[in-house]
DNA sequence: AAATAAATTGAACGATTATTCAATTTATTT
DNA sequence: AAATAAATTGAATAATCGTTCAATTTATTT
């Protein structure tokens, strides 16, 4: 008896806000109390449902790295075979539509804390050890289809990871939006090399 | 007449010892007091050398960045010709020596820093456009002397930074020492792919 | 020794922080 | 309607924050 929960719900309203806030004024200026003020509840309503600030960004972590999953989403309309789907996810990686998750300045915070801080530290091995896996079973899925020819999957997606990773590093950088897209192109064209695939627009030629 | 500034080298102290509290407790757990605490002087100086926390950030900012700057120094009893120097410059960027630069909780905390200040920001693309050109430089010198043929130096330039931060970005949170250096070796090689050369565990065989 | 200017201190400021605890409100059950 | 349990509030805590300003110490010049 009694009411029942509103954790969940309530947990996931308050993760949400953390990053907003977050995300406007910078994780270091994220504070309990105005999380609450964002949403109009009391400051202790958020202890009450994390205990600890660091129980909140443990939690806002999780929020910002599963996001990155996203990218192996792909509807079911558009699957084919193995080769389509895995251009599909690199679409996803190198398109400007996902930039905003990975150029976010609230993620450069949180791995800046894997420093000094085991439990992040094994959140975020463990999602780029995710999508590296994930990419590498798709080329192997290609192998197997007979579409593609990589000597080393694990290899070439562990690549790939770095090349994006490296990628986007400077591209948030970069403002112009000329620039930015033409070393988009760049980035993704040397990441298919990894895979001895031709962009298409070098294939056109 | 009066005493002589102390300015300079007062100013470098604080910062090293806002450098090394940032290491040690977090670059947003660092205050003026801490740092003032560390070095035994009163707050205020602090205040005196710097006038708000912004300007000590930019400073530390400029501090760290300086450093990536190493990478081309080479003792002139090692210099040789273009290639030799290249290769030495690849060797610091992917030697466990210099990792202790590009795996830095404090770099990343300033980094990301540049999504909501432009002036951290440009110092960020400044380095790393300084980083890209030098090593263009060195690939072009490379080009003239004949003992490299690389068709697109800038670009190739752009790859291998972009592999490099990448490659720290993931080895930062590898802690196994045999799978760190596997993982670096097989970065490199990558690097040097792109420069057509093979590394020389590669080419012994 | 007097003058000068920079270095340095120390006290105080208001603001904000994360966290506590008891009290109260609200929804759901018996 | 009474019982129950979770949701929510509000006040208070001690600590720390960045910054200010006036006073003092220290070193160098004339």
């Amino acid at each position: 008896m009694g009411r029942k929960s509103l954790k969940d719900s309530r947990q996931k309203e308050i993760i949400k806000a953390f990053y907003r806030l977050a995300k406007k004024e910078g994780l270091e200026n994220a504070s309990l109390a105005k999380t609450a003020a964002l949403i109009n509840i009391n400051p202790s309503l958020v202890i009450h449902y994390f205990q600890t600030k660091e129980h909140l960004v443990y939690a806002l972590t999780e929020y910002i790295l599963d996001k990155y999953l996203l990218i192996y989403k792909i509807p079911s309309r558009n699957k084919g075979n193995a080769q389509k789907n895995l251009l599909t996810v690199l679409d996803n990686i190198f398109s400007n539509k996902w930039n905003t998750l990975f150029d976010d300045s609230v993620s450069y915070s949180c791995y800046s804390l894997t420093f000094r801080n085991e439990t992040i530290k094994e959140k975020y091995k463990n999602l780029l050890d995710t999508l590296r896996s994930n990419l590498r079973e798709l080329i192997v899925a290609c192998k197997e289809e007979g579409t593609l020819t990589v000597k080393d999957p694990a290899l070439a997606a562990d690549i790939i990871f770095v090349l994006v990773d490296g990628a986007y590093y400077y591209l948030s950088l970069v403002t112009d939006k000329k620039e930015y897209s033409k070393k988009l192109l760049q980035y993704k064209k040397q990441a298919l090399a990894q895979l001895n695939l031709v962009s298409s627009a070098q294939a056109k030629k």
